[in-house]
DNA sequence: TTAGGCTATGACGTTACGTCATGGTAAAAG
DNA sequence: CTTTTACCATGACGTAACGTCATAGCCTAA
């Protein structure tokens, strides 16, 4: 049996023992002999192991029909869908990696965290980002940062920059829309990344929700070109608002 | 530390035992506390677990500086690509698989398994093939023939024709060359399917070269339209030996 | 009769922790 | 000062799917 399906004599001994796969007789000397039944169900079980579907699920599947099949088939797919995109970011990723070894390029250093930006306001802004998210949140933010290397900071922020570009064209859009709910997305994406992902989702979703407050309280947030708009704030508050309660749990 | 980095404090106990991740002290009442720097080694292991790297590797990376990294982080890309396509793959026969099922196609009977072929030739085929690779191997090539349903066995039969059609188109070509070769190697996956991949390499090897004996001796093998091509048949044998010896071990 | 080759069972190893169970500690509450 | 509350530690078993011994029985050809 195991010669001809290819398959270890352990793993024939590991199907009896689970019970997905038993002998058609025991000999006196206890001897597994398969007949054709089995070698059928065998290639059927080395068929659905071929794709990655675990031996639990296989006894499921092969123990009842149709119907319930494709489900578990199509759950299945899903999760391969999502197995190759999680392969493909983290080859993105090992590439920039590697490349930022090459370049030499060393984690940032804490002062160098804010270059770029203006340093009072950032400060101020620091002090006030403690008291809404509680210091932890922040300090693990800035840890989070000082682990990126600077053309990886400079880039977040040109990112940051583009996102918020694109909501403000979008400022006169229903704030509820798909298309302003995708780019808030995005944007919360990248205020993750700012923010490092600590904490429980539902308290993502509050800091995220209050971050639109504070956009709508304070002005400084929502300047284009030094002048006030207290509209977009007003937007973006409500943009964020209804993304936090309705796409973050 | 665990509350800081979003571990488990489970994972930081094993990090400690397994020596990836030891705390900068212990208190007399064995409390395990960590410092800066090990907040920021933390944070590295982080980094390179999300990129499904395994603690060994991780220890092995973050233990040694530069070239060696760039290395692992290569070899580790390449898997994750292959992994990758991997799950393409997958997608796809999960998809096809799920189109089977609702067109509500059953396995094949034992007895439309030549349907379509002339039924006598084919039964006499099967005897010699018998005599040529044993009663196993035809025996494990019909049961896996017996797994495909109608369209799938019309589509492999179209395959075939189709690469047999460009095979003779290449017939005045050299057998050896790339061209030919590649064209070859499809043919020789396209049989595998009908095998099934039973046996070792070796023997596999010994069979496709012996499968190319085979057209040259019979004729029936290699006519076109009616009239025996015995060019063809010498042709073909050349590139299935060459390929037999060169690309199958 | 014996050696060679196959089989069976049992048990430990693998990966990266999760999940108890048991018991000690530290600091706040009473 | 004691209790409660909230952590912390160690140890051990569980997970998925077998691989890899180790020990011992079985079958068959020479």
């Amino acid at each position: 049996m195991a010669n001809l399906s290819g398959v270890s004599v352990r793993t024939l001994h590991h199907y009896d023992r689970i019970g997905l796969l038993k002998p058609a007789v025991r000999t006196e000397s206890k001897y597994r002999l398969y007949g054709e039944n089995e070698l059928l169900r065998l290639q059927q079980i080395i068929f659905y192991k071929e794709m990655d579907l675990s031996l639990k699920e296989i006894s499921e599947i092969l123990d009842k029909p149709g119907f319930k099949m494709i489900q578990a088939l199509k759950t299945h797919k899903d999760a391969l869908i999502a197995k190759k995109y999680r392969m493909e970011q983290l080859i993105v990723t090992i590439d920039k990696t590697i490349n930022k070894i090459k370049n030499n390029e060393v984690m940032a250093q804490p002062e160098e965290l804010y270059e770029g930006l203006n340093k009072e306001k950032m400060l101020k802004y620091r002090d006030e980002a403690i008291d809404k998210f509680g210091k932890e949140a922040i300090d693990h933010a800035e840890s989070e940062l000082m682990k990126m290397s600077k053309t990886d900071f400079a880039q977040l922020k040109e990112e940051a920059d583009e996102n918020f570009r694109c909501l403000y064209l979008l400022k006169e859009e229903d704030p509820e829309s798909e298309l302003v709910q995708n780019e808030i997305n995005l944007h919360y994406q990248i205020i993750r990344k700012f923010w490092g992902t600590s904490g429980t989702t539902d308290k993502q979703a509050e800091a995220y929700a209050g971050l639109g407050q504070l956009y709508v309280t304070d002005e400084r947030y929502t300047t284009m070109e030094g002048k006030p708009q207290p509209e977009f704030a007003a937007f973006l508050c409500k943009a964020m608002d209804y993304y936090a309660t309705h796409h973050l749990k």
